[in-house]
DNA sequence: CCTAATTTTATGTCCGGCATAATTTTGGTG
DNA sequence: CACCAAAATTATGCCGGACATAAAATTAGG
């Protein structure tokens, strides 16, 4: 195969970076811990660092995006007659059972972590906006229509999400 | 009066900053004007404006922030029987109707440059929350009550509000 | 094994943010 | 009016994150 080595090695170095990154924060908090810091730790230049993750929050929500989308996947994939909100409730109770293991750090420290730096929790917000334009889109593709009335029903459902996660 | 004239002096320069701020945020683009720009245009020195304005961002929501902040002063000053959503489409109007002046610039413009923006449009969230947390509080307050599904129900009226004004 | 592409690294710059201290300005008082 | 104390402005320097460029090292493929 032709970069199939390549890039799962990249991947292993991502995840090595990011976890290492992740304790590091956990354990110092995020402000105070420099992404030199970060690539000395890991064995690596900053410049290595910087170009997996070209912002320092990507550290921390490298492993959360994938969780954080899933409003709209949950919206997308849900059964046939299943409401919008009894979708979010279904996706919320899983991501709840399974939420602990891939963010590297208990779900309440990742929490801690989010919330004591303002960057970071700007980063939470752009994200969960991302979130909820990705299920206004969903919603305008379901309904063939797309206008103010639409977007606001995604954003309450968004907000219901973002409360329940927050 | 003691203080009288000092204040109302660094109200002056505070308001000549951000406005000749807004306009060449506005001309050039928020992320091509350096802080020693407006500084120098504005005939002070980098500090000067650093103190006024801890961040650049500031620069451009310290008058739009009055405005922000209107949905819990609108929640909390409806009249006796009027519903919450009517508190807020009446807020909503009001604000339409008087938008313009004290931005400095035309709203058009303002959304324009706040989009154009990563980090601007990433304080407006941030001020978006705080809006719907004072809203949250103060539905707490009138209720007596303070749990998730008040929280709810301001993110959701929280939601529309900034729908309809983004 | 060797070459070419990719990845990592080294170096330097820029800007925002912050801390400190010095300097200027200002308001009140004798 | 002149002085003093308080407040505001300014000068200077540092740090970290983000970026651009080019060199060096690693690796895949022939």
């Amino acid at each position: 195969m032709a970069t199939g080595l390549r890039e799962r090695r990249k991947q292993e170095a991502r995840r090595a970076i990011s976890g290492i990154a992740m304790a590091m924060f956990a354990a110092k908090g995020f402000d105070e811990v420099t992404i030199s810091q970060v690539a000395d730790a890991a064995g690596v230049s900053k410049m290595t660092v910087t170009n997996y993750f070209p912002r320092k929050e990507d550290l921390v929500f490298d492993r959360a995006e994938v969780i954080i989308r899933s409003l709209a996947d949950a919206a997308a994939a849900r059964a046939p007659g299943e409401s919008l909100l009894a979708a979010i409730r279904r996706d919320y109770a899983e991501r709840i059972a399974a939420g602990d293991v891939t963010l590297g750090v208990p779900t309440a420290t990742f929490a801690r972590m989010v919330r004591s730096s303002p960057v970071l929790t700007s980063r939470g917000r752009e994200i969960a906006d991302l979130c909820e334009q990705a299920l206004g889109d969903a919603i305008a593709a379901e309904t063939g229509v797309d206008d103010a009335q639409q977007r606001i029903v995604a954003a309450q459902l968004a907000s219901v999400h973002r409360v329940l996660f927050a």
